[in-house]
DNA sequence: TGTCAATAAGTGATTGCACAGTTATTGTGA
DNA sequence: TCACAATAACTGTGCAATCACTTATTGACA
């Protein structure tokens, strides 16, 4: 299951790299990014969200913000903080790019399962993903 | 589905290399070698098998070899090939390994599944690894 | 108010992968 | 037999992720 989902993984993250410039890490902090309020969080909540350490998600909102689709800005009350916030350019990216990610997931993983195995995979993988996103027996 | 699964991947990864010393790469290419006939194919092969390109598995193969888990043997009537194979300590490792690595992903996310979508998702995911490994429609 | 642990984020060094190009070997046709 | 394209594997380079450490700021307590 696991080796067949890297496959997916590389294939969605080679065609997203080639439409649209940027790999699937950028999306994926596009996308936490547009689903937070005001479309913006900070460093640490991002590093909960995403797949990444601190010390990686600070050089990978580096790019993105040299790429203009996110911006840094100052939490106010806390001066050690920073707040990662989605640019109308970056919002504008995120859009084209996730549309044409799914299709591509879609072909290359979806197209290929009946819409039952479909069904039954999303309602597993939601109820995996939504629940608790620690180990279910963290001490024992 | 994707990012769930790529969450997975993150925990087994670091539980294998604390537990084993290696990480998962290695625990493919030995897994890979494990099913072939002989215990042993050749780069090319492997390359198939696995998911990383030719020059990735060379370096990959040259950190296991120094390892002593497999070993790089010439191929009889071609003297451009390489036929990596299984050495006794590698299938050793092999086992251990492999038999953890289960439980963890066992532990991280078939205990988080109900029995009857852990069979959901290994009869649809089955069905996609096994099918034609290719696009469903290279050519449009 | 001054000291010190805790927290938020960034930096330097190391490791590993992919792309492009290289070397060695094989097979084909004149 | 020789020239040349195809094949099998390896090497140099650049990029990105991690670990361990550093800097800046905050909060608690005397």
């Amino acid at each position: 299951m696991l080796f067949a989902s890297a496959k997916v993984l590389r294939i969605a993250e080679r065609d997203l790299v080639e439409r649209e410039g940027f790999p699937m890490a950028w999306l994926d902090v596009l996308a936490q990014l547009y689903d937070a309020p005001g479309n913006g969080l900070r460093m640490q909540e991002l590093e909960e969200r995403s797949l990444f350490t601190r010390s990686g998600l600070t050089r990978l909102v580096d790019r993105i913000e040299a790429a203009g689709l996110v911006r840094r800005e100052p939490v106010p009350g806390d001066r050690r903080g920073v707040r990662v916030a989605l640019t109308p350019e970056g919002r504008r990216r995120h859009d084209g790019a996730f549309v044409e990610h799914m299709r591509v997931i879609e072909r290359e993983f979806g197209g290929r399962l009946t819409p039952a195995e479909q069904q039954a995979v999303a309602d597993a993988l939601a109820g995996f993903w939504h629940g608790d996103q620690e180990s279910p027996t963290p001490t024992g």
